[in-house]
RNA sequence: GCCGAAGUGGCGAAAUUGGUAUACGCACCUGCCUUAGGAGCAGGCGGAGCAAUCCAUGAGGGUUCGAGUCCCUCCUUCGGCACCA
């Protein structure tokens, strides 16, 4: 009896469907008829496939073949996440290339993979590692790059100064370097990062269009951390400066009316209660606020302050501490600023001003307002320096500060307003005042993407040093109507003056009506460029700005254009004369030859240089395109921060699109040494000035490994496309995808990261939707037998490839199937393996009771029907194991007949065949079929057959079961009832009682009420 | 501390979404067949009771003819975040 054989049938089969080719993704897939299932991207370890990886496998080839036969035409395909540090350890621990251990261990995983007879299409698969492949990994650098979206800048980061690297946070243990004890401090590092906080507002509301679990949206809203509230200012006075505090409050005074442009002096905070502004009663800075690094930090805390030591000593104490021990210290520390005072806006008054570690750097402006009455924090650290508490929101306030909402108190004008009013009422002062704006803030940072790593995708970017570090000449060419003393241009001025550059900023002739061709000849006269010039212009000034590089022809540093316009385009009115003063003719293809670096910045929402304007322009001089949050209208406030940050010639370059892939030598040294394995490469920087010119040199960081697994969906689209990422045909035939299948542990990253590239991509208009993945699910995490996380540290490990010998893969399939419902956490059981091979063997030996014989009568035919129904609807919602549940009763009726009817066994294995295909393909061909299983179609079941002939109705007196009856399907309401109350049972309960109610619920039950 | 999910037999779990709680599988028990069984087949299996019946979905309350399912309070477990102003 027992010949069931899957070592012998599966591997069969796997290679008669290989060789037909049958899970090839078609080529005639339209976008209504297709449907993309994606498994997860597996990292592809040496200890080979878990049988986790088994699960999402399973999962999405059942869905997928289950597609298949609904007529859909599938993509399903498997790639690796092939670069990463595991692999590079081992390279440094055994001296094996990270490539020749990677291939080996992806030639395991696909062995593995291909032995649970996964329906995908191998034609397509994709390797992080591989050069072609990180080339578009590469380029969606270089995308950001060109977006306004990538930026180098210094940052803190662990550092241990005995295995000289960088460590994660997790391999700091009590301040201590894991593995050599030295005592980890906190080194400022330049890092490459993504800023994905632009698109932070975006990410969040845009989760409202997928179908994803809740909790996973949630808990992605909850880590953007989006939160409503008002930035405001705070003036600060040098207490040698001040005689009284009448007097600051005079100073202040006069400051409202018209505010100096003087940021010294200063300090903004952001809060989300704007409304406790009146108990506002000091300010605290974070160890590392920016104000603290400035060249203006001495004066600022008072040169002859008597602390100053004091302040110092606590800077540094802070800088040893990591970010694990500042998050377990609770207990509040700080010192004061003694040299000076800030003065609130509200009340006048003269508060004093601390540094303490509880604030943090990175959040808001770093510093914030202390309302000790309604914030637990700020009242911890109150009582521990004695410092006022003010209560200015009626509330429970007992025990600590009460943060809950209330009436406003103590409040001038807001006294008596529910706190969102007098939140409203507060914003709308502070704007009006000038002393502060309404701002959302979100706990979402950039994505930091340097590695000091050799295997990964090396960053394509040059840079030149001396470039850097030269001083530059600035022209700044003002717009229509401005001088040289408009807008952003006096700060930019004295800023870049402060760093040792000349900046010459003229008031053009005839601004009220200019002339291009005359404000040019203007400029021509009194300048002269040399490849040291930078030139800054800003709206019409753009048209200024190009015609004369074109006319002096000689090659700039650099030029940055804000709102800048190549057309006349006026939006209020036509501007004729304006129009007519020149021919608005630009040769760009000479213009890109003029600069080295071309910037072209935008306000977001400029009303009179639209977004797209900006776009096309920077696509006709190729130049970088920054999108920035504008203070005031088309940059019309004094305070544009991101000018300095761009105006600066970073002496950074992208590598040009014929030097990708950026190749990764072999020529490495991989011992640790906290630099850049590629920085002791010789190959790595041959040719590079040949190319670039003298000075330049790559970049010897790699990009964080999650940039490959960001866009490796669009990859398996077109994996040959050595032009683009991907084809727009092939993009619009397959995007979005339809179904995803991923672990939960991604969701703050790999999920984050890849909807904000393709959002990247919609900006920049290579694809035309702006969410990936419409439906994701999670698999659950599979434990040990033990119910311990499978570990090697347990013993509990479970290799799905020895389950598939031992058992088979069909058995392995399903009993992973049958363990509960996918998404959930469940363990591991060996006899459950047995119980599932059990039924194979019983649907195997089903077939020796196959007839052709249609006379027969078959018992099971309303079990049949109803399966094909149940199974059908469960694979539509992913139940697979209620699925399976289900099949096992029909083969217990099945096992219980004498003979089977072919077409009805066929039916079977049809519905079968998703889960368990091997055993459903052999059964299919025994039976005489010639073609294959894996091409039929979804049966459909008779509705008709699924009701059953007989009803079981039960009856409830007072909401107990105390009788149950059959009858026949059709049976009335009335006659039901009429035998319900004549039954003896019945009538004993009811006990000579009328009965005051009676409910039928059609063919289930009667419920007496007495 | 904050946010989220979940608590049903000895175990993994079902329950048409308010209608016979425990489908299906595992483990266990009994029997048959066997030289043998970690095989197969037949049957049993929430608890108490001889039985009628009673009690059972983490605990307590509520709504309802009727609650595992809806509402309130609490407990436990597991995840996530964590000085985010």
């Amino acid at each position: 009896m027992k010949d069931y054989n899957p070592s012998k049938i599966e591997p069969k089969w796997q290679k008669e469907w290989e060789k037909h080719d049958l899970f090839s993704a078609p080529d005639d897939a339209t976008i209504e008829n297709k449907m993309y299932i994606l498994p997860q991207l597996p990292y592809p370890s040496g200890s080979g496939l878990h049988v986790g990886h088994a699960e999402v496998y399973t999962a999405c080839d059942i869905y997928a073949r289950y597609q298949r036969m609904l007529g859909k035409k599938v993509l399903q395909v498997i790639g690796w996440d092939s670069f990463g540090l595991p692999a590079e350890n081992y390279a440094i621990k055994n001296n094996v290339h990270p490539k020749i251990s990677t291939n080996k261990a992806i030639n395991n995983f696909r062995e593995q993979i291909k032995s649970l007879g996964i329906s995908v299409d191998w034609g397509r698969e994709v390797g992080a590692h591989n050069p072609d492949y990180y080339k578009w990994t590469q380029w969606f650098f270089l995308l950001m790059y060109k977006r306004g979206l990538a930026y180098r800048k210094e940052q803190s980061v662990n550092w241990c100064e005995g295995c000289k690297t960088v460590l994660a946070n997790e391999q700091v243990v009590d301040g201590k370097c894991e593995r050599c004890d030295t005592v980890v401090e906190q080194k400022k590092m330049e890092q490459w990062f993504l800023k994905i906080t632009d698109y932070a507002d975006r990410l969040a509301n845009d989760l409202d269009k997928v179908d994803w679990p809740e909790e996973t949206k949630s808990r992605q809203r909850q880590w953007i951390g989006r939160s409503e509230g008002a930035e405001i200012s705070f003036d600060v006075v040098n207490v040698q400066d001040v005689q009284n505090v009448e007097n600051a409050v005079k100073e202040q005074a006069k400051r409202y009316n018209k505010r100096s442009d003087t940021t010294i002096g200063t300090i903004k905070v952001f809060t989300t209660r704007p409304d406790t502004l009146f108990g506002a009663t000091y300010l605290v800075l974070s160890p590392e606020h920016l104000l603290v690094q400035s060249s203006e930090f001495p004066a600022f805390c008072g040169v002859n302050s008597a602390n100053r030591k004091e302040i110092d000593e606590y800077i540094n104490k802070t800088k040893k501490k990591t970010e694990l021990d500042r998050q377990t210290e609770k207990e509040k520390t700080g010192v004061e600023l003694k040299g000076v005072k800030a003065i609130n806006p509200a009340t006048g008054e003269e508060i004093s001003v601390w540094m303490a570690d509880y604030v943090l750097a990175t959040y808001g402006t770093g510093s914030i307002m202390a309302v000790p009455a309604h914030d637990q924090r700020d009242f911890e650290f109150a009582k521990k320096f004695n410092l006022g508490i003010k209560e200015v929101v009626s509330g429970n306030n007992d025990e600590g500060a009460f943060s809950g909402e209330g009436k406003a108190v103590n409040s001038d004008f807001l006294n008596g307003l529910e706190t969102a009013e007098a939140k409203e009422k507060m914003i709308n002062w502070l704007e009006e005042k000038g002393v502060g704006k309404r701002k959302t803030q979100y706990k979402l940072r950039d994505w930091s993407v340097s590695r000091q790593r050799f295997w990964g995708a090396p960053i394509p970017m040059v840079f030149n040093k001396d470039r850097k570090n030269k001083k530059y000449e600035y022209i700044f060419i003002h717009g229509y109507g401005g001088d040289g003393d408009s807008n952003y241009f006096p700060k930019l001025k004295r800023d870049l003056m402060a760093l040792g550059h000349k900046v010459i900023a003229f008031d053009l002739p005839d601004t009220e009506e200019p002339n291009i061709c005359r404000q040019m000849e203007f400029l021509l006269d009194n300048i002269e460029f040399s490849e040291n010039t930078v030139i800054l212009a800003h709206s019409l000034g753009g048209a200024v700005a190009m015609k004369l590089l074109e006319h002096e022809n000689k090659k700039v540093a650099k030029v940055i254009f804000s709102d800048c316009f190549f057309e006349p385009k006026f939006v209020d009115t036509a501007r004729p004369a304006v129009e007519a003063s020149c021919d608005w003719n630009f040769d760009f293809e000479k213009l890109k030859t003029l600069a080295d670096e071309y910037v072209v910045i935008s306000d977001s929402n400029c009303p009179i240089i639209p977004r797209e304007h900006s776009e096309d322009f920077a696509k006709r001089l190729n130049a970088r395109i920054v999108f920035a949050h504008a203070n005031g209208p088309h940059f019309m406030s004094l305070d544009e921060p991101v000018f300095l940050e761009e105006a600066l010639v970073s002496g950074l370059m992208p590598v040009k699109f014929s030097d990708l892939p950026v190749k990764l030598p072999d020529d490495v040294d991989f011992r640790p040494t906290g630099q850049s394995p590629l920085t002791y490469s010789e190959d790595f920087q041959k040719n590079v000035e040949e190319k670039y010119g003298r000075g330049w040199k790559r970049e010897m960081d790699t990009l964080d490994t999650f940039m490959c697994s960001s866009w490796y969906y669009y990859r398996y689209l077109d994996p040959k496309n050595d032009k683009e990422f991907a084809s727009e045909k092939a993009l619009k035939k397959w995007m979005p995808v339809d179904f995803y299948l991923g672990g939960e542990e991604h969701v703050n990253g790999h999920l984050l990261y890849s909807r904000f590239f393709t959002k990247v991509l919609f900006d920049a208009g290579y694809i035309d939707f702006d969410e990936p993945f419409l439906k994701h699910r999670h698999q659950g995490l599979i434990l040990g037998e033990d119910s311990r996380k499978m570990s090697k540290r347990w013993g509990n490990v479970i290799n799905p490839t020895d389950v598939v010998n031992e058992f088979g893969a069909d058995t392995l399939r399903m009993y992973e199937m049958f363990m509960g419902p996918l998404e959930q956490t469940k363990p591991w059981s060996t006899d459950g393996v047995r119980g599932l091979r059990r039924f194979l063997d019983r649907v195997w030996n089903l077939y020796k009771k196959v007839n052709s014989d249609d006379g027969l009568k078959a018992d099971y035919e309303a079990t049949l029907h109803k399966t094909v129904k149940k199974v059908g609807e469960d694979l539509e919602n992913l139940r697979f194991n209620t699925a399976i549940a289900k099949m096992m009763e029909l083969v217990n009726e099945f096992s219980k007949a004498d003979e089977i009817r072919h077409k009805d066994f066929e039916l079977f294995l049809k519905i079968l065949f998703p889960f368990a295909p091997h055993i459903a393909e052999e059964l299919w061909s025994k039976l005489g079929n010639k073609k294959f299983l894996s091409l039929a179609g979804w049966p459909e079941y008779d509705e008709a057959k699924t009701v059953d002939s007989k009803i079981t109705v039960v009856a409830q007196i007072n909401g107990k079961v105390r009788a149950s009856f059959e009858f026949d399907a059709g049976i009335s309401e009335q006659e039901v009832i009429k035998i319900v109350l004549e039954n003896e049972v019945i009538k004993k309960w009811l006990d000579g009682k009328e009965p005051k109610k009676i409910i039928y619920v059609e063919g289930k039950l009667v419920s007496i009420v007495v």
